[in-house]
DNA sequence: GGGTGAGTCGGTAAAATTACCGACTGCCCT
DNA sequence: AGGGCAGTCGGTAATTTTACCGACTCACCC
């Protein structure tokens, strides 16, 4: 009689452990309303491939080697305005709580989690809700507690891009206006292979794989 | 096994209209870990009764006659820092929200609310939780959010893409995302060949040569 | 029935981009 | 004197994109 999910909530993995990851990955399997487009071991794959699979929810460790999944979801919460993001941590930690929550994060749960737990805070997050494990919230309520009155904590608005040198920015400038790779070395007075370098240089700060990859995260941020 | 509570919790209730008063009343007494210790219909009686009381929880409606339930909250949570105080209101109202948990709320459910949620609030609460409807989680959270700023605003001279057929439009999307053609084609359903023939009748109507300068061409514009 | 547009598919080849390797020069800092 | 960083340059090879060719189906309209 009812119809169930015409299209099951896609979910995508951040986990560098591969035993929590696979175990993640089966609790969602028993769900049929719920499907598991993919799984990442690092920030940088995750950077790298969630783009393109536009998953409704991702579930995000927070400890991952090299990065922390707090970085990954700023970047991704920005570039994939329709994903929602739930860090699934085993650090009871407020800075990273609320790191993560200025981060672009929807729900913050605390590892061990049950299979029930689990897909209820999928669930829960893409119809709109704020998946936390109780103690969580209190936490997150008591940041408005008395004293605090105003929410906002810090207004980050739109974070400019960072890291990048001099030279950089302005090989990017060029490269967001669809020159050449010979056009941008002719305007600048270098080689075509210095032009080569630096945009090689800007893809791995940036973490993209091509030019595009590097505008599309661009889009309507400050050049600093 | 388990020795239940060896002692109910204690709640109070402030709410004005009789009915709801009663109801709240006998949703609590289904349950043998709960009790109700006194109903109040104004702010002033709670005032001057709950502190006898000392009721673990005290369950406020937002609007009372005379003042409001965050004022109420806000004298009693002082007075009374082991008490805890959920909010229960008809009005989905963010002022409202964040006005009760700076006074000392930690709580905030919307009514009507059902036998079932009003237990599970009151033990989650006591407990060290947070109970809130999902939707009211999600805007507490938000509130830390990478602050509130809106999508730029859509400046006038901005003409919208046109002249693309659905489906160049939905190409272009994925190509400004940076999607390799393999990805988009999978993402489509379509062959390599296609998306490739789309790509070429996108850029020959937008003028441009290379996707880099397609997706400059769309910077802060609609897809018409 | 013919024409048109949207959408689909394939092959080939050139052009551009990306990845990875190494190296050299200044400059600043300890 | 050494280390680190920004900037410069080169080669090679794989990958991706772009250009241009032709062709088929289907729906719609005159």
């Amino acid at each position: 009689m009812t119809p169930p999910p015409p299209s099951p909530i896609s979910v995508a993995i951040v986990e560098d452990d591969p035993r929590v990851r696979r175990d993640l990955c089966e609790m969602l399997h028993t769900a049929d309303d719920v499907s598991c487009v993919g799984t990442f071991p690092s920030a940088e794959e995750a950077l790298e491939k969630i783009p393109n699979l536009r998953p409704k929810v991702v579930l995000m460790d927070i400890h991952l080697p090299g990065s922390t999944g707090i970085e990954c979801v700023r970047d991704l919460s920005q570039r994939l305005p329709d994903s929602l993001f739930v860090m699934l941590t085993s650090s009871d930690d407020s800075e990273a709580l609320f790191a993560s929550l200025s981060a672009g994060a929807s729900g913050y749960l605390l590892k061990p989690v049950r299979t029930t737990e689990l897909l209820a805070a999928v669930r829960d997050v893409s119809l709109g809700g704020s998946p936390m494990t109780s103690h969580i919230a209190r936490r997150v309520v008591r940041a408005f507690g008395p004293a605090n009155s105003p929410p906002p904590p810090q207004p980050a608005g739109a974070p400019p891009v960072e890291g990048l040198s001099e030279r950089e920015m302005e090989i990017l400038t060029h490269l967001s206006q669809g020159s050449l790779y010979k056009e941008i070395s002719d305007q600048l007075g270098v080689s075509y292979a210095t032009v080569r370098t630096h945009i090689e240089r800007i893809y791995r700060k940036l973490h993209v794989r091509s030019r595009s990859q590097a505008v599309a995260l661009l889009q309507g941020r400050p050049l600093r």
